[in-house]
DNA sequence: GCCGTTTTCGGCCCGACTGTTTTCAGTCG
């Protein structure tokens, strides 16, 4: 068992505790265990048997590191058995709907009996829970709503967790003797930010027509498998023990190309390159671009060739949705797309200030280390007040600090000061204008997730907006992925103002938000609305990673000139809304 | 349940917001 399920079972276990009504402190203390355990790089399950080693984390005292053996040695532990015998797995998931907590989850089982997402459904549709305490018809639909969104995201998977799993069977394939690439396709590799199932291609000597047999009984002996769906010549489906689907494809070398542009999509893209290979007396296909009068190969084993016989570049694959990159393409005017390398600065990043983990001199050092030139110091303020937010005071003592660390660094990094400052409901900033004018970024972020009218919801964030010291408007959608629909907000009014105003949007690029979509990204572009791509980084391991945010700006086309920080420090300033 | 001591029990993240409340409970970040 690795670390991060344990972490898992520790965090199922807290919630529910929760719904049990234990000791809030008692809970606390399982989820920091949770989260020390999956921080920490000693491996917990051959670690388990030296409690030494276990004592040493912080967070993880003499019961915990029971629970740790247990785990390592059984799969669990007695306390999470004892609640999940008690409540069943399906509270769990019942928890995910907005507007669930324990106490709900808890109010639905003793009154109604509802241990389920599909009975909690039922019981709504049946107006079985009206005259339940605090449910109103507001708070039925509200939960209706929640059970329609979760339902619609089932299936699917974050990018970075398929990244991950695609790694780990990599890893697995190319230890075989014969397979000697291991490519993911689909929309993994098109940069989705969500993926419902993994599409890996393997090619090699033991991946050659008629000589697959040894690969294909390898690829099906992965320790990862939960079941087999399919296990042919050249294909083994199954599903890992996360439920996620994964077909590996075993190619032959020369068409690797082919198939690699065939598996990848997307569906619209290939429809439309099908077609034009036919005008040009071609047909494309997993095997090979090959004439159509007498079958000759014309290109297979490269996307490159493929994409060059049928006259034009190759076309990056974030690119490949037939939106109208295949004529770009062939009138070679394809945009060369922002890239990570490009980036040049962080601008959102948290420190022991607020809720972040480091200090401002350790995040500097690691953005540094990572060749960034810039970086803008931006803890929470007041209103969050379980982040330790800022108010006034320490707001102003806090630039002090930051001033100081740049001095230090000596030009090897420039650190702006900054502020992530909370839009409340009215659209009022929550920290003085005298203090935001003594920032050099400032932006202003909506953090209370109520579901309100998209109406209101604009009105406030436009309001926000006019404040002449905000500079960027933080996590503009505040989705967060799987779990939440995006705020209802007029993208288009939104985006509209702030390009009037010179406010920047930001897109966040950790991986549970990437919270503009492309269809977003390609609104600012054509209204010509500046973007900034974030880590909000809240430890220093994070920092300057953007790769999978990246992914969303190439879908949308975005190129460097469209990116606020792939400009150098100044640059990035003067790009930034004058102030005031 | 962990931690740190004032060594053996007390402290541990709290304010904004919503809905259904006529004074506040529950959720969220």
């Amino acid at each position: 068992m690795d670390n991060r399920t344990m972490a898992r079972l520790l965090d199922e276990a807290a919630d529910l505790m929760e719904i049990d009504g234990a000791d809030s402190f008692r809970v606390r203390s399982y989820r920091r265990a949770a989260e020390a355990i999956a921080q920490t790089t000693v491996d917990l399950c051959t670690a388990a048997e030296d409690s030494v080693r276990l004592l040493a984390i912080p967070g993880i005292g003499k019961s915990m590191a029971a629970n740790v053996q247990a785990m390592a040695t059984s799969g669990s532990f007695p306390l999470r058995d004892d609640l999940l015998a008690r409540y069943g797995a399906g509270v769990l998931e019942l928890l995910k709907l907005p507007g669930m907590g324990p106490k709900t989850v808890a109010l639905f089982r003793d009154a109604a009996q509802i241990t389920t997402i599909d009975q909690l459904a039922e019981a709504i549709d049946a107006g079985r829970l009206a005259g339940l305490p605090r449910m109103g018809a507001k708070q039925l639909e509200k939960l209706r709503k929640g059970i329609e969104d979760y339902r619609r995201s089932a299936g699917r998977i974050r990018i970075d967790v398929a990244d991950d799993e695609a790694k780990a069977i990599s890893g697995y394939l190319l230890a075989f003797d014969g397979i000697d690439r291991v490519t993911p396709a689909g929309s993994l590799r098109r940069g989705r930010d969500t993926v419902g199932d993994l599409d890996l291609l393997a090619t090699g000597a033991a991946c050659a027509p008629g000589c697959t047999a040894g690969a294909v009984e390898y690829v099906a002996a992965y320790p990862g498998i939960h079941d087999i769906i399919a296990k042919g010549e050249n294909k083994v489906s199954f599903h890992v023990h996360g439920g996620l689907q994964v077909d590996v494809r075993l190619l032959p070398t020369a068409s690797y190309g082919a198939a690699l542009q065939y598996f990848t999509g997307s569906k619209a893209h290939n429809v439309a390159l099908r077609q034009r290979a036919l005008k040009l007396g071609y047909t494309l296909n997993e095997w090979a671009l090959a004439r159509l009068d007498d079958g000759a190969v014309v290109a297979a084993a490269s996307e490159e060739e493929v994409y060059a016989a049928l006259g034009m570049a190759r076309i990056p694959p974030e690119m490949r949705e037939n939106l109208g990159e295949i004529e770009l393409a062939s009138r070679g005017a394809l945009p060369r797309l922002v890239h990570a390398e490009d980036l040049r600065g962080d601008l959102h990043m948290h420190t022991t200030a607020s809720d972040g983990r480091n200090t401002i001199r350790e995040m500097a050092q690691a953005a540094l280390a990572c060749g960034l030139g810039y970086i803008a110091i931006t803890d929470h303020t007041k209103a969050l007040a379980m982040t330790g937010g800022l108010d006034e005071k320490r707001a102003l003592e806090h630039i002090a600090r930051i001033r100081e660390v740049d001095s230090e660094m000596e030009g090897r990094i420039r650190i702006f000061s900054g502020i992530e400052v909370d839009i409340l409901a009215d659209g009022a900033l929550d920290l003085d204008d005298e203090v935001l004018a003594q920032m050099e970024v400032v932006i202003a972020s909506v953090h209370s997730r109520f579901e309100q009218p998209q109406e209101e919801m604009t009105t406030r964030v436009l309001r926000a907006l006019e404040n002449p010291y905000v500079r960027i408007l933080g996590h503009p959608t505040g989705r967060l992925l799987l779990r939440r629909e995006p705020f209802a907000l007029d993208m288009g009014a939104v985006l509209r103002r702030a390009a009037e105003l010179g406010v920047a949007m930001e897109h966040n690029a950790a991986p549970e938000r990437l919270d503009l979509c492309d269809r977003d990204l390609r609104m600012a572009k054509e209204l010509g609305c500046k973007v900034v791509i974030s880590t909000d980084a809240h430890k220093t391991s994070v920092v300057g990673k953007m790769e999978y945010g990246i992914r969303q700006l190439r879908r949308a086309w975005l190129t460097p000139d469209d990116v606020l920080n792939t400009r150098n420090a100044e640059g990035f300033l003067a790009g930034l809304r004058a102030r005031p």
